[in-house]
RNA sequence: GGUCGCGUAGCUCAGCUGGAUAGAGCAACAGCCUUCUAAGCUGUCGGUCGCAGGUUCGAAUCCUGCCGCGAUCACCA
């Protein structure tokens, strides 16, 4: 990379003329402003003290230098402390041969060392999957993508929560009010049924607990002691215990809900390698507390629940098994960390979870180091932000939660009709038609949810989410499909894109786009660096609008000087390639034509 | 209340490992299709980077305090 053999010769100048003692890695190197002339840019003032000269003099100095050592530097200037460096022409036209067939670029073979291990989604088997999950499901699966291609071997990993007190009250309300009923016979997503057994137990849940408050029971009391919650503590506790009649409800429901994730992670494009499932990781759990238990590590109280006290680390108290020994949450999280760690030894445990179990993920990370297991420390939260509406946070109650399959069918039908209004379809068979919405209406979906940085909450507003004009997926791809447009007709007229052949001046406008290619390696090691999407995204939008003017001020195919032509034909293959590939990280598809 | 996070243009977001005049898109307005896809391009308008201090030659960026918003502190997950 040029950037780092500028930051040694600069580190060697300042050594050689001013006897100083400076690494390369102190030379910080940035691109130039589009303002000033110049590829790169040094600040010196960094450096005065050594040189103890005026700003302009040393970066003067520095510039003469670099220019003489290094034979791709045409030219420098200084305006002020700034010394701007002007790379050879030449230089990004070798860069671009050298690469226009690279199928590798921008990726690195992987390791052989151990894997990285990355959870997401994470669904639970009594509802169906909703916006948040996409969050989720993008950014995860993205993640995946990047570390890959930085060159990490990847497992991922989906743990199922399949079994605890929200699944009984889905099973309860089945028993009790849906009895006979399946997907096949209302012809419904199997999710989307369990999902409206858990609607019904909560609405019949709320007017028992009424009932209870107007005879002049407290509100949290009510709802604690109503029949119906008993109930549902009481099949819990049947299931733990291996009842088989719950147990046969419990794996056909389950089995539903399967039949639907399945339907819903296939079209958003959300894969994984390994699933586990909660009902065969949290005995584990148990038996890893129970450890804890016998070295003193945990605490038991009188009415038989165990805690981990966590005031040393100023956090408080955590419930870790129920007085009736029955697991929560934190307990299955400890076996299935085990589990994993078992099963890869891997270098790094990431989750992908929203920031509100941050302290979830604390306390985790805590008690598995107390009891003393060393890869606490690889476990990585990819804490998320939430995402909220233009009313503000999705609540079921209130009926705002936006269900995934539905907001991918409303983007299909939006793709559709703003097609058809643009007569972009009217050639196109039926299947190739809706491949094509699927297509573009998944690119934005996808696109609008990981340009946003994902520790930050982001508003989803469904308005501007199925726009396809400016800083979105489609215009990347409609970039994409233009140039893939303009390589047939090419080749039609029996043009073909050579590099070899083309040695001259360049347009501002190419060396621009060249320098954005250029850098797409280091923007994936970043990426991945990051664990963030969005610099992905950030960096395709970019790509794209800059070939976009390059397209629309400079000729490609009418020029008439063929090695300009030529020239201009493989930094357009190039640009594609280079969108594909970034695009493909996202996992968002590029149309052949839009 | 304790802890953690966030606050950049009317709106959605970049920029944040300190550096030149803080960038995009949307919205609004004005232009560009006899010529490689107008889902495009060009221009105009729009900012006390929440507020106040501090560190520094230099702060949107680092530190402290305050204000505002959010999350979390469950025998929920």
């Amino acid at each position: 990379m040029i950037e780092k053999t500028i930051s040694n010769i600069v580190a060697e100048a300042f050594n050689a003329i001013y006897s100083a003692n400076l690494k390369p890695k102190d030379v910080l190197i940035q691109k130039t402003r589009k303002d000033f002339q110049g590829d790169y840019t040094i600040n010196v003032f960094p450096f005065l003290k050594i040189s103890r000269e005026k700003p302009e003099i040393t970066a003067g100095k520095i510039g003469e230098y670099l220019i003489n050592k290094l034979p791709e530097l045409k030219d420098y200037n200084v305006i002020k402390g700034f010394l701007n460096i002007v790379v050879s022409d030449q230089y990004w036209i070798t860069f671009l041969n050298d690469h226009i067939a690279d199928q590798m670029f921008g990726r690195r073979q992987a390791s052989g060392e151990n894997p990285t291990v990355i959870e997401y989604s994470s669904p639970n088997t009594n509802k169906p999957m909703h916006l948040g999950h996409i969050r989720n499901n993008l950014l995860g699966s993205s993640i995946a993508e990047i570390l890959k291609a930085a060159g990490h071997d990847v497992v991922r990993v989906n743990l199922i929560n399949d079994r605890g007190i929200h699944i009984s009250k889905s099973m309860l309300a089945w028993q009790k009010w849906f009895i006979g009923i399946t997907p096949s016979s209302e012809n419904l997503k199997g999710d989307k049924l369990v999902g409206d057994c858990y609607v019904k137990f909560n609405e019949e849940l709320k007017s028992q607990a009424e009932d209870l408050m107007r005879s002049g029971v407290e509100k949290g009391e009510a709802e604690k002691n109503a029949p119906l919650m008993l109930e549902a503590q009481e099949m819990l506790s049947k299931w733990e215990n291996n009842d088989p009649g719950v147990r046969e409800l419990w794996t056909k429901m389950n089995a539903w809900v399967y039949e639907g994730f399945e339907k819903t992670y296939k079209r958003l494009g959300v894969d994984f390698d390994k699933v586990y499932y909660e009902s065969d990781t949290y005995l584990l759990g148990k038996s890893i507390v129970e450890e804890g238990l016998k070295q003193g590590i945990l605490i038991e109280k009188e009415d038989g629940s165990v805690w981990a006290d966590l005031s040393e680390e100023g956090l408080d108290e955590k419930l870790l098994l129920r007085a009736d020994g029955t697991s929560v949450y934190m307990t299955q999280d400890l076996g299935t960390a085990q589990l994993r760690h078992d099963d890869y030894h891997p270098d790094k445990l990431l989750y992908v979870v929203g920031n509100e179990q941050n302290y979830h993920f604390d306390v985790l990370k805590i008690v598995l180091k107390r009891l003393g297991r060393k890869w606490a420390e690889d476990i990585v939260h990819v804490s998320y932000g939430m995402v909220e509406l233009p009313h503000g946070k999705m609540k079921s109650r209130e009926g705002t939660v936006v269900d995934a399959d539905e907001l991918m069918d409303e983007m299909y039908h939006s793709a559709e009709a703003m097609a058809r209004e643009l007569g972009k379809a009217a050639d196109l068979n039926d299947n190739e038609a809706s491949e094509l919405f699927e297509t573009i209406s998944l690119g934005a979906l996808k696109y609008f949810i990981l340009r946003v940085d994902p520790k930050k909450n982001m508003l989803f507003n469904p308005e501007e989410s199925i726009d396809f004009n400016g800083n979105t997926g489609p215009f990347i791809q409609y970039t994409y499909a233009r140039i893939q447009s303009l390589l047939k007709k090419a080749e039609d007229n029996k043009m073909q894109a050579n590099i070899d052949a083309f040695s001259g001046e360049i347009f501002p406008k190419e060396k621009e786009i060249l320098k954005i290619l250029y850098a797409f390696p280091a923007t994936v090691r970043e990426a991945a660096a990051e664990l963030s999407p969005a610099i992905i995204a950030n960096y395709s939008y970019e790509l794209a609008r800059e070939y976009n003017q390059f397209y629309q001020e400079i000729n490609i195919l009418r020029e008439t000087d063929t090695e300009k032509a030529a020239f201009r034909l493989g930094l357009s293959l190039f640009t594609a390639k280079v969108i594909e590939s970034g695009m493909k990280l996202l996992g968002i598809a590029v149309p052949q034509r839009m």
